[in-house]
DNA sequence: AACTATTTATAAGA
DNA sequence: TTCTTATAAATAGTT
């Protein structure tokens, strides 16, 4: 909405940046009071300029707003703890959120034509791109890697159990072959099982 | 910007509300992402629907978010009550702000210990880690031109105001010895005053 | 700070 | 809900 489309990224130009920081400011705090009248919601919005300068906009107060925050913050939590049966959906809704908020930001990049950009926006765009690239690639490596050593760390406990299990099984057996007669062959069953792999 | 202008104040009727909350809110958190991204500014947005449900957006976490503008607000409030007494405390504080934003930034970025870095992922950091330490001491440079500036030309007034005084008193001097005979010795200590160092 | 050509957001309709 | 579209609103570039 302007003379010309706006390409999403830091405006390079320091005194067009804070033209655009002073218009664009007044235009969110703007939105977001209108969206608070409109639909009777309560907005807290804190905005600080790259100088560090505070602006901001609340309904109520921004204590208030904060606070609610935080208690709606502890009942997430507590119902995330409530979940631990899977890890990994959540991992999963996670990284796609990631990704998907990437493809927001870039998307508007990828739907227009290269061409109108010149070496340097190229460039900066391939980096940026690349960096986030890396960041999701090393997040999911690290997300693997613990759960692989954690099936790894059960796995030797595991491991342990059965071979005690197998010492306690092979003594009773010697004590049962001492003490009575054999009534039944139970021994060759457990001698059986392997001692390396646990498929539980 | 509809087929209709829109009143300003809460939607009667619950279904339309609820659906133009839904598109303004999603209109309110592109915005804030927009600024985000084009002022490098940094944002934090919490909006409450009328039925209690939160959704949010924030440039790092909202955690680092609120804490800053809790430390904003102290300094706000210390800056009220001590008022002109020292400038300067007030800009070291706004730059340790400054600095704390760009380390929010940075370790958002990067996760957190180096030790998982690469030698490319470590040499960018270092160049933007650079850049921003160029632009901190660019501020800080300026902070202290501003300041030389302006004693410099309290400088001049005090100076000309000098010459003036010096002018004034040996007008009198003159008058006084043609006038009457002389009865203190008052010129000499006046000449002797230098004329281009105040020392207040 | 204003202006205005354009883009963008969105209200109403489907 | 989601898409479409006419129109209001925001704003980029300019003065």
């Amino acid at each position: 909405m302007g003379r010309g489309k706006v390409i999403m990224r830091k405006i390079d130009n320091s005194i067009s940046r804070q033209v655009t920081f002073s218009k664009r400011r007044s235009g969110v705090i703007k939105k977001a009071k209108e969206l608070a009248i409109l639909c009777d919601a309560q907005v807290g919005l804190i905005i600080f300029s790259s100088n560090g300068k505070l602006y901001e906009y609340a309904t109520t107060s921004m204590k208030s707003i904060m606070e609610r925050y935080e208690s709606c913050e502890e009942m997430k939590m507590e119902h995330i703890e409530h979940q631990d049966e899977n890890i990994w959906k959540w991992e999963a809704m996670r990284m796609k959120n990631h990704f998907e908020c990437l493809q927001d930001y870039y998307s508007s990049f990828m739907g227009e034509d290269l061409s109108r950009l010149n070496v340097k926006d190229l460039q900066q765009l391939e980096q940026q791109l690349q960096a986030s690239l890396h960041r999701v690639r090393d997040r999911k490596k690290q997300v693997f890697m613990d759960e692989i050593q954690q099936r790894s760390e059960k796995e030797v406990d595991l491991e342990k159990e059965n071979i005690k299990l197998h010492e306690k099984i092979s003594t009773k057996e010697l004590f049962n072959k001492h003490t009575s007669s054999a009534k039944e062959d139970s021994s060759g069953d457990s001698s059986r099982v392997p001692s390396t792999l646990q498929l539980w």
